[in-house]
DNA sequence: CTGGGGAGGGGGCCC
DNA sequence: TGGGCCCCCTCCCCA
């Protein structure tokens, strides 16, 4: 599984494609038309339309789950809000060049820091740095509370709100409150009725991806 | 089965 | 360019 873990996006296209064509052989063949459509993507930049039909074309033969590029593209854009320079091939914007540059690699495999231990593929060097230290089990951040230490400054941040009892995101329909907004965001799902995530065998949906994956053991079988 | 919550991986953006 | 902050998403566990 390590040779398709090189960026988070790529991942989730081709673990949407796995789940969708079980023929392993058209998957390699699939593969391959997805390498060359950006190897030609690479070599063709300049052909702004040429290139952006080879891309929508991509999209149409790999059936890449529309949800997922949504989310991927919502990330993008949440970031990048309403910028001054867009993407020619997938239309999201920037507030600066150099963004889009970084975000190009996306398109043109150029992440240029491989991790010698696992193969994954970074944009820049310190990400690699940070990544590294889950091979090398450093955990420079420890909380000074309980001891637990962290591979970044963010998580344990986060993790002293187990301590000060701080729970910043707050549900507007009946007021409780999360100590992380991901959790709200789920929470909030139980007042919409939203339950994205369904069983494609049964109908049955769920708020949380998590517990989907969770009742699809129940039809294969598996026991962890 | 459901909802809540801790922890961790990785990306966007700012300085 | 590198460091850092903040954020999103996911996994997994518990009640």
């Amino acid at each position: 599984m390590e040779f398709i873990k090189e960026e988070s996006e790529d991942v989730r296209i081709k673990e949407t494609f796995t789940v969708k064509n079980e023929d392993s052989e058209e998957q390699t063949d699939l593969m391959l038309l997805k390498e060359e459509s950006q190897d030609l993507n690479e070599l063709e930049e300049k052909d702004q339309y040429k290139t952006q039909h080879d891309f929508i074309s991509e999209e149409k033969s790999f059936s890449c789950s529309q949800t997922e590029k949504t989310t991927s593209r919502k990330r993008y854009q949440k970031s990048g809000t309403v910028g001054n320079v867009t993407c020619h091939l997938c239309g999201l914007s920037f507030r600066k060049h150099v963004n889009l540059e970084v975000h190009m690699r996306v398109h043109t495999r150029r992440k240029l820091y491989p991790c010698q231990e696992c193969g994954i593929h970074f944009n820049r060097k310190e990400r690699l740095k940070v990544h590294m230290r889950i091979h090398t089990g450093e955990k420079p951040f420890t909380c000074q509370e309980c001891g637990i230490s962290f591979t970044q400054k963010g998580h344990m941040n986060g993790h002293m709100r187990v301590h000060t009892g701080e729970r910043p995101f707050t549900c507007q329909q009946c007021g409780k409150c999360f100590t992380q907004k991901s959790h709200l965001n789920s929470h909030i799902r139980i007042h919409t009725g939203e339950k994205p995530f369904k069983c494609q065998q049964c109908g049955i949906s769920f708020t949380q991806k998590g517990h989907l994956d969770r009742h699809l053991r129940i039809h294969t079988g598996e026991k962890p």
